[in-house]
DNA sequence: TGAGGACATAAGCTGGTCTTATGAGCGAGG
DNA sequence: CCTCGCTCATAAGACCAGCTTATGTCCTCA
């Protein structure tokens, strides 16, 4: 009985939905925030002032606290409506970058630039970028195709793909690359484990000679690490996904070496702390690739810039 | 009768809510990940099985992507599912977390653990641990206070917070403390600014004679950079909130020095870039406090415990 | 060949959120 | 001093999305 109703199942949450407000109540505070005034806000989401307030209101009724200082001449943020909308932002930037992703990922055939990429940078780099370059060129459409370096490279050469990103060691044959970035791994524990309170660094010998949870060989984070340990890598788990070794990690299965593009949450929250590694070279680029001669033009050199900064 | 049925993109955004699925859609998906059935994760969910499948669909009908391969022995996710569940799985963690904040927030007083926090860790730290926290010990009720770092001492001194969380370089008087984690100062520019095309790191002389986007004097940032270039810093525009000060930065006014922990998610999506720099020692220490002699016991040290890994 | 699991379809109910219409404070200007 | 223009609040009804129960289809395994 210590929580609401109808949740007999009493475990770990009684769904997140029912106590978050949606994504267009969050929009709305956003805006309430920017533009000072209920009104104005609805006007810019696109709905009345009466629903605008309602929906203020069943927000606050829901989270328990006032957010916002209503007066007859506009409505400001109270302390606490301030700091939750700096949460709320966080949830409605996660969604764009969703949705910039789903986007990319509908328009599968017929559109003017046409990216494929490798997991790792789908997942974490690419959305972001969508999203810049959604902002720079409203029109163009975008679509993504996801794949290992093989695939994107045969997307390539058979011309149904305009751009590429890639993370391996190498790059694939036919192709002209450019390095946008380097990604680093990491070696993390669980909080608990013993690596997380010792003072020293581990060395690379340690590292090799502990059994690690790991992704399958082939993919792209264990070929860096094998190259760094010189094929030593001793799997204590293999797995197939990021997100399973993430989960066998923090369940303190044991360690794991993930990039730091895919723990980023994690270490934030404290469920995985990052272990200093020396005398490895645990770090990879991030590669745009093209095909060789065909130097990328148009949308392609406008995203390819973006990633550059 | 709204007049936007026809999605085609021709402004800003037509409003995030009617393209990104729901929450309660978000979580049904993972559950669906995680468990390889629509049933088995309608049932996780408290739904029927029958709602599951209608509210996945209408999911695939929105993206106009197939997301799960459904067989007469289970539901796997097709490659764009798993793309979708990632990216829904950053929407329902950063759900989750403004959850835990909202909950701390909403119980002011007569909980069990009272946490006084700085504006910088309360938004970008605190909801990760109390997730954490909610994680061990489900039964903890956590309230939050949020303020500078002297209303934090305020608070503990008065016994009305049992355990503080500080930025600034000088603890209060009164007030033990514990350093967390060291917080990185960064220098960033919009991707366009020269800054962030060459190739050499900026000195402490050139920072120091730029016009600087910045926090208003007092802010913890803003102190830990005047004592680094030794109270120099030239303001360029003064914003009261860190938001403004990225909004200001990404829009490209120049020059901008801000958390690491605020700018993490701008990096990732190249809408700022992190400059080098070199001769400035633009770190600061984050700390937990407490009333000199009243060493944290019970939720507060527990807490405590998991903000060091 | 029948039991059981998994998903799909159909029909009806419910609740939340929208709309329009209206009222009520506060400030500015004729 | 009164009215206009801005703000937000309230009320009553329409609508739609999503839920439930009941049932149907397909596949696998014993």
């Amino acid at each position: 009985m210590s929580e609401e109703y109808a949740t007999d199942d009493g475990r770990p949450h009684g769904s997140l939905a029912h106590r978050v407000p949606d994504l267009g109540a969050l929009e709305l505070l956003l805006a309430v925030a920017r533009l000072g005034s209920l009104g104005a806000a609805a006007r810019e989401v696109g709905i009345t002032q009466p629903a605008a307030s309602s929906r203020i209101r069943s927000m606050e009724r829901q989270l328990g606290v006032a957010l916002v200082d209503r007066s007859p001449r506009g409505s400001r943020l109270t302390d606490a409506g301030a700091l939750v909308t700096d949460w709320a932002r966080r949830v409605v930037e996660a969604a764009a970058a969703f949705d910039a992703g789903a986007r990319a990922l509908r328009d599968r055939r017929d559109s003017r630039l046409r990216v494929a990429a490798s997991m790792t940078i789908a997942e974490y780099l690419l959305p972001g970028w969508l999203l810049a370059l959604h902002a720079e060129r409203p029109d163009t459409a975008v679509s993504l195709l996801a794949g290992n370096s093989a695939k994107v490279a045969e997307l390539l050469l058979d011309g149904e793909a305009d751009l590429g990103f890639v993370e391996g060691l190498t790059v694939p044959a036919g192709l002209d690359s450019a390095v946008i970035a380097r990604d680093r791994l990491i070696v993390v524990t669980a909080p608990g484990h013993p690596w997380a309170r010792r003072g020293r660094p581990v060395t690379a010998q340690e590292l090799a000679a502990t059994p690690l949870i790991l992704r399958e060989r082939g993919s792209g984070t264990r070929q860096v690490l094998d190259a760094a340990l010189g094929g030593l890598a001793r799997p204590l788990i293999e797995l197939s996904s990021t997100t399973a070794v993430k989960a066998s990690a923090v369940s303190g299965a044991g360690p794991s070496v993930l990039s730091e593009l895919a723990v980023g949450e994690e270490l934030a929250m404290r469920r995985l702390v990052g272990i200093p590694v020396e005398g490895v070279p645990l770090r990879r680029d991030l590669r745009a690739v093209w095909p060789t001669g065909h130097r990328p033009t148009g949308p392609a050199r406008e995203l390819l810039s973006l990633t550059r900064g």
